[in-house]
DNA sequence: TAAATGATATTGGTATGCCAATATTGGCTT
DNA sequence: AAGCCAATATTGGCATACCAATATCATTTA
């Protein structure tokens, strides 16, 4: 539970919505009718309108009104935790091998030192998992903020949204825990690393490109041996 | 002006966070301490803190406190009217060009009847712009969704709607309806296609980074020379 | 001494009230 | 009758005050 209040609001007034026969560009109800309606104050509706104006739904204009801005049909929420862990692998291996080469012909000093940085504390926390995991997201993320491109970036950080918020992925990562596959992920990384010094765009992508290969064949074994559970999963398989 | 207040007030906290030493898992200071620091109510700070929460930088728990969660560097600015088209066609180079890789190898007969349909509509109603814009995003995704994997398809699908809610591209675009670079394009279209066919993946991949090299080479033209109002969205020119 | 407990402080949650910008209305002028 | 303008209503913006959950700490008790 615990389920902040403002967000169940601005759900209820999705719904409002899409009960009512309001198009783009049209005024919504105020903000007070809303209140009466859900019988909360003002203040929480105004909280949940937030919400909706940052997910861009909305437009509020002072004196004037709120105002349905984008379709809410369109909202395209997808269902992450559909996607299967290895789909996502794979399309992580595709992606993230072109952001690396990509990274690799900009990278800055600074962007090295931190990735440097990044491993230190990943050698270093190796055996405490939520650290190394940090360190992991960290890592990837901040070879996409190197291409100074803000949409390989915002790519990238969905993707790894998406890994986050799997619960197939959950359950296949906690088997690895014990293991000391981190190790070899933390050589991996180093291998980029080095490409993406010497400038190297090939190699950085050759590099990432069989990180998460390597990544791949783990998870797979580990789902093969033990864990039968996740048939269905496995569609797209490591060497398809 | 008539920037809302609360985000304001959210830019500030980041730029507060960011001086500090926070740590992602720490906790930040109480909504109380940053409304007397910034001299307006507690309510503000909560509407910036709810905005925080929205793009999961932070947690909020009553009673405790709020806590950052994730590191405020690796945010990427989601705004996609704020994305410069050639900043987006970079992306797009790296990322569709990887796409066309694999699917080359797993591509269907059927997805290969589908993608010489949309090329025969498309050379057929080349100066129907809207058409012709419809095809063009139809050979596009078709490939992406050739590759059987969902999430390449979605993120696709998203770099396409980002090019169709940006108004700096329909601004560019809308130059080029007059002249013909639409050939040019659909022939580049033909050649990744024959590469598909051939199931070569490297061929595919080199076919669409060609292509969409093109694009950027067009598109950088046509704003070089007669649009000056461009400025600021060149940063990531072709061959950066 | 250490664990349990209850009082107190801290912190986010919600409601109410007044302010400022905008929209609407009604009467006046032409 | 049409258009302008002022009075008024509507609507979101912001602040203050009190509530509830959590944390902290002093006291008690085994």
């Amino acid at each position: 539970m615990a389920e902040r209040l403002y967000r169940e609001i601005g759900e209820s007034i999705k719904q409002e919505i899409a009960k009512s026969n309001i198009k783009v560009g049209d005024k919504l109800p105020t903000e007070r009718v809303y209140a009466e309606l859900f019988g909360v104050s003002r203040t929480l509706v105004r909280e949940a309108f937030i919400m909706l104006e940052i997910e861009e739904l909305i437009e509020v204009r002072k004196g004037s009104g709120s105002y349905l801005k984008n379709n809410l049909s369109l909202k395209a929420n997808n269902k992450v935790s559909d996607v299967g862990p290895f789909e996502l692998l794979q399309a992580r291996q595709e992606i993230e091998s072109s952001i690396a080469a990509c990274a690799a012909s900009v990278i800055t000093k600074q962007d090295l030192q931190k990735l440097q940085d990044i491993l230190d504390i990943e050698s270093a926390e190796l055996e405490i998992v939520e650290k190394a995991n940090n360190a992991d997201r960290d890592f990837h993320l901040s070879i996409a903020q190197a291409t100074q491109n803000t949409v390989l970036l915002d790519t990238a950080t969905r993707l790894w949204d998406m890994r986050d918020g799997n619960p197939m992925w959950k359950k296949l990562h906690a088997r690895i825990q014990d293991t000391s596959y981190h190790d070899q992920w933390l050589e991996d990384h180093k291998k980029v690393l080095v490409q993406l010094r010497k400038r190297n765009a090939e190699g950085a992508r050759q590099a990432m490109w069989q990180h998460l290969e390597n990544v791949k064949q783990t998870l797979f074994k580990l789902s093969d041996t033990d864990a039968p559970d996740f048939d269905g999963y496995l569609f797209a398989q490591p060497n398809s």
